[in-house]
DNA sequence: AACCGTTAGTTACATTTGCAACTAGTGTAG
DNA sequence: CTACACTAGTTGCAAATGTAACTAACGGTT
């Protein structure tokens, strides 16, 4: 008689759940020390972080490198708009594109948030070896070359098997 | 003259974002995977791939070890148990202990969407040899650990040095 | 037995997010 | 110069999520 395969999976050992555990584990944190203390969503703080390195984006671009949908984006904007961190004008060439860049009060608050995301990330890999690091980064990187390349799960196309029966 | 510290942050290279990325990209190409085909959302997913492998266990355990919160299982067990994937019960005990378990159907689209997962899984680490597999696995432990351990990010602490003035 | 602090799970409400439709500006072809 | 296809960014609506408040059931304590 044919075993049954175990087709129970451990939840705790799966790798999407894992990196999702820690992503979150992570991010919340950050998040919650500049969250209230600065007024600052994550979102908007990736776009001044974005801005602080590459004034004069347009909104489009900084979803590009921020790896943000536009809408995402074109809110975040706005806030930030709204709290006098930014400024925008308009390309005179193509009045649809914007330029963005940071006002002296995003760069005081970039300045001050800065320093407390790298402080995070420096402690969470305190435990590190300077070669575990150089190690994670690549697979990291590694990992997610081939996650953009995948793309939607593809599944084992049933179907190349079950025209047996 | 003392020289400004670079203050910008480079987006790409900060972990917490990176980790994000994957994450991310990870998810919603599995989540796309079964979504449609099994209408079935991430915490449901989660759910039932606990209880496939857990059986009997309460909401709040189920909580416990997928690392959601209590109203994200809540939520995903109603709509498990109008989906009729699972059957609940409650302690005789402590009736206000539920017991939750897969059904017939529930185990039958376990049985499906398992495969899918692991195959996503399997795909994205195909081009990782076994012992970078490995290293990968012990690293993401230690810094999920170290990310609990964190929790809400500490700042630099201004105090202890700007006593200087 | 009536009271109180605690726990399991649910519900209500306020945000956040994601998708699709929309507006406005551009450029090219006829 | 009009029409059409395309891009940048915004908005509106519906679904997902988080927080806090709530209900019900317990477990003692008096």
């Amino acid at each position: 008689m044919a075993r049954e395969p175990d087709n129970s999976l451990k939840l705790e050992e799966f790798l999407p759940y894992r990196l999702s555990v820690l992503s979150n584990t992570v991010s919340s944190a950050i998040a919650a020390a500049y969250a209230e203390r600065f007024e600052l969503s994550v979102p908007e703080w990736r776009v001044l972080a974005i801005l602080g390195r590459y004034p004069g984006l347009s909104a489009g671009e900084v979803a590009g490198r921020a790896a943000m949908d536009k809408v995402a984006v074109s809110r975040a904007v706005t806030r930030l708009l709204e709290a006098g961190r930014i400024n925008r004008r308009f390309a005179n060439a193509d009045r649809r594109r914007s330029i963005l860049e940071l006002s002296a009060k995003g760069r005081a608050v970039h300045a001050k948030v800065t320093p407390v995301a790298r402080y995070y990330e420096r402690a969470l890999l305190e435990g590190l070896s300077a070669t575990e690091r150089k190690h994670f980064d690549q697979l990291l990187d590694k990992l997610l070359r081939r996650a953009y390349a995948l793309g939607p799960a593809t599944p084992p196309s049933r179907k190349t098997i079950r025209s047996v029966s």
